[in-house]
RNA sequence: GCCGCGGUGGCUCAGUCGGUAGAGCGGCUCCUUGGUAAGGAGCAGGUCGAGGGUUCGAUUCCCUCCCGCGGCUCCA
């Protein structure tokens, strides 16, 4: 029909040259005239920056570029089209499921339905009808359909009814279709399911109903998906070997801590594991002493007037472990917050005094809902790095911008990957909007003098205050919160706080709440996964293990351990029992990080056999060096031994 | 807390279509005295997560609870 066909329109590519083209030119094809190699990889394409299926017709000049696997974007189009494929699966296996919606994620994808709960023999099901759909190659087709039409094909489906209402008046809404499987969508789409080989389930779930639907239940279907399969066993390679350095097995085989049935979600901590946290206690202690804090012991128990007062009675009791004695109510502290504020109060305060920080390492205990307890990372009792800062307003930034540069000193030390954000006002608040305002703009104004990436999250701040929180990650890519900045202008309020001006009058000091490391259970959970189970020297339980070849050298051996004890060295022995072998196998996989041989060569030569962690073979040094060499790594808190 | 899956010696797992259980590692003992990731032999160790029900008989089937795992919600 188209008298277009004898136009041609202007294709810029990447790479700075055009072409001219028939209108009406699908990117796909244009793509493979320019560069046919580029466009093998490309599962999609951007048009004009925003990204288009490959049988997208080019109507108008524009810039044109591949979009591959490798790109983001790119992996995104085939993680929101595995979602569809296994959409469709699921609603040819349940007729009844109601898809709701399927994005990408971080991970790869999920797609939500409301629907009776899926079984493992669902799972069968759902997996051979997926491998069907990807073996035919079956294509995802886009239609542009007007509103009334799209209401008319998924009017049994009330979630689709609601996104297309959400759809702007006028505008068309664009479905996909792949094979008997219709969804709503935006797109874009790989061309055809014979991109998705390396598709796979990772499992699904029940999710919470939407408030709407009270009685309703929905499931979520979780999966990742790779163009092929080799790329598929890669990454499930690389996922098996991130769950052997879960903590939660790592921690009882190293015996570093343990759990117990009597009580879950409290942590034991084992002499190992102890020798660890008072390392990274010293380790906070230090910074403390530089930045001018003070540390205090206040009491686990607070009567219920109190946390009337911080406000934890109206909007944490739920969170926390009570119990009544002498008919009075007690609860046991979720945060240090209230004796800090006691011990400021304690007498009149000078603004000379300020700031005064205040350090408490207390056991804090948190009700946490059953499901879920994980290990360290969230435990029902565990011991914060924490600290309130109380100040003056103009005192805020100067204080914040300090911690902030500790915790990229201490993310450092770790060798963490860590990760900011800002978040503001939640919908259960103390306070006033105004003093809201002022203390997000606060934090704001000192995140972005600091040049840190960071996100907001709207309505994620703690009840009293708004926060900078600082996010690492354990093997399987989970992210947690360990460092948090919480100015709060209330909590001082509430306790009734003055300190006397230099102007005579008396003033409401600001607190800073604020963590570095969060807490030593949730730091150390996620460090030991980040380095699976070989602590940096300076935090290994043990340091060296020293093995006599033969029971000759035992005289010898104990001799040396006795010396390097005397030296401040963690130090073990092993007897003569077990072959030589056998006795370097169970140091290695106790992950010690320097073993120590010693046989007649060594006791001849006045030398120890060296055999260190991460390199290759072993070398002979005399043991002063061997001490000397160990207390620097030590001191400077190097991270390999 | 919600949904799904699971629970067999300290650990990893096999097994019993209902007739009270096996292995490897680890532990202990003995032999071996060895040169950089598992030397050999023997022994001990389990009321099969707990309680209730069905049954002549339950670790096995059913119910409840506890604990664990994966998500959801929530959080240091």
């Amino acid at each position: 029909m188209t008298p277009d066909e004898a136009t041609r329109i202007r294709v810029r590519w990447p790479d700075g040259s055009s072409s001219d083209v028939p209108a009406g030119t699908t990117a796909g094809v244009a793509l493979r005239g320019w560069n046919p190699e580029k466009a093998r990889t490309a599962l999609a394409a951007l048009l004009e920056g925003q990204a288009v299926d490959l049988a997208r017709p080019l109507t108008r000049d524009g810039a044109l570029a591949p979009l591959a696997f490798s790109d983001p974007a790119g992996r995104e189009v085939l993680q929101h089209s595995a979602a569809h494929v296994v959409a469709k699966a699921i609603t040819e296996l349940v007729p009844s499921a109601l898809p709701t919606v399927g994005p990408p994620t971080e991970e790869g994808f999920y797609y939500d339905f409301e629907m009776r709960p899926l079984t493992a023999e669902d799972l069968q099901q759902i997996e051979v009808r997926i491998r069907e759909t990807v073996q035919r190659k079956e294509k995802f087709e886009r239609v542009e359909v007007s509103k009334d039409e799209a209401n008319r094909l998924f009017r049994s489906n009330p979630h689709k009814l609601r996104y297309i209402s959400e759809v702007p008046e006028g505008e068309p809404v664009s479905i996909y279709r792949t094979g008997s499987f219709t969804d709503l969508c935006r797109g874009p789409h790989v061309p055809d399911a014979g991109w998705l080989q390396g598709l796979h389930i990772l499992g699904f779930s029940a999710i919470a109903p939407e408030a709407s639907e009270p009685g309703s239940t929905f499931q979520r279907i979780r999966g990742v998906a790779f163009p092929t399969r080799a790329e598929l066993d890669a990454y499930l390679k690389q996922r098996a070997e991130a769950e052997a350095r879960d903590h939660r097995v790592l921690g009882p085989r190293l015996e570093l801590f343990a759990f117990s049935e009597e009580i879950p979600g409290f942590p034991f901590w084992h002499p190992k594991g102890m020798i660890v946290v008072r390392q990274l206690e010293a380790f906070v202690r230090e910074h403390l002493a530089e930045a001018g804090y003070s540390e205090i012991r206040t009491p686990l128990l607070f009567p219920r007037t109190v946390y009337e007062t911080s406000g934890h009675w109206e909007h944490y009791r739920e969170n926390m472990f009570l119990t009544t004695v002498e008919d009075r109510e007690f609860g046991i502290k979720p945060m240090n917050c209230p004796g800090a504020m006691l011990t400021f109060r304690t007498r009149s305060r000078s603004y000379r005094e300020l700031p005064m920080r205040l350090a408490e390492f207390a056991p804090l205990h948190r009700l946490e809902a059953s499901g879920t307890i994980h290990g360290l990372t969230r435990a029902r009792e565990f011991v914060q790095d924490d600290a309130h800062l109380f100040v003056s307003e103009d005192q805020i930034p100067a204080e914040i911008q300090t911690l902030f540069d500790w915790i990229k000193r201490a993310m450092g030390t770790f060798r963490l990957e860590w990760t900011c954000e800002l978040s503001t006002r939640p919908e259960k608040f103390m306070g006033t909007i105004e003093a809201w305002d002022r203390a997000e703009a606060t934090l704001k104004t000192v995140l972005d003098a600091s040049g840190a990436a960071y996100k907001v999250s709207p309505g994620e701040g703690a009840f009293y205050g708004p926060k900078i929180d600082i996010h690492i990650r354990d093997s399987l890519g989970r992210s947690w919160q360990c460092g948090t900045i919480q100015l709060d202008f209330q909590i001082p309020t509430r306790f009734g706080l003055q300190y006397q001006g230099a102007d005579g009058a008396l003033h409401t000091p600001v607190v800073i709440h604020r963590v570095i490391l969060g807490s030593w259970e949730r730091f150390f959970g996620v460090l030991l996964e980040h380095c699976a189970g070989w602590l940096p020297p300076w935090l290994a339980p043990v340091q060296v293990r020293v093995l006599p070849v033969t029971e000759r050298q035992i005289p010898r051996v104990n001799e040396l351990v006795q010396t390097w004890r005397g030296a401040g060295l963690r130090v073990e022995f092993t007897d003569s029992q077990d072959t030589l072998s056998k006795r370097i196998r169970e140091a290695e996989v106790s992950h010690i990080p320097y073993i120590v041989v010693v046989g007649d060569q060594e006791v001849a030569a006045q030398t120890v056999a060296l055999r260190t962690h991460g390199q290759k073979g072993q070398r002979s040094l005399p043991p002063d060096d061997f001490v000397a060499l160990v207390r620097a790594k030590v001191a400077a808190r190097e991270y390999d031994p």
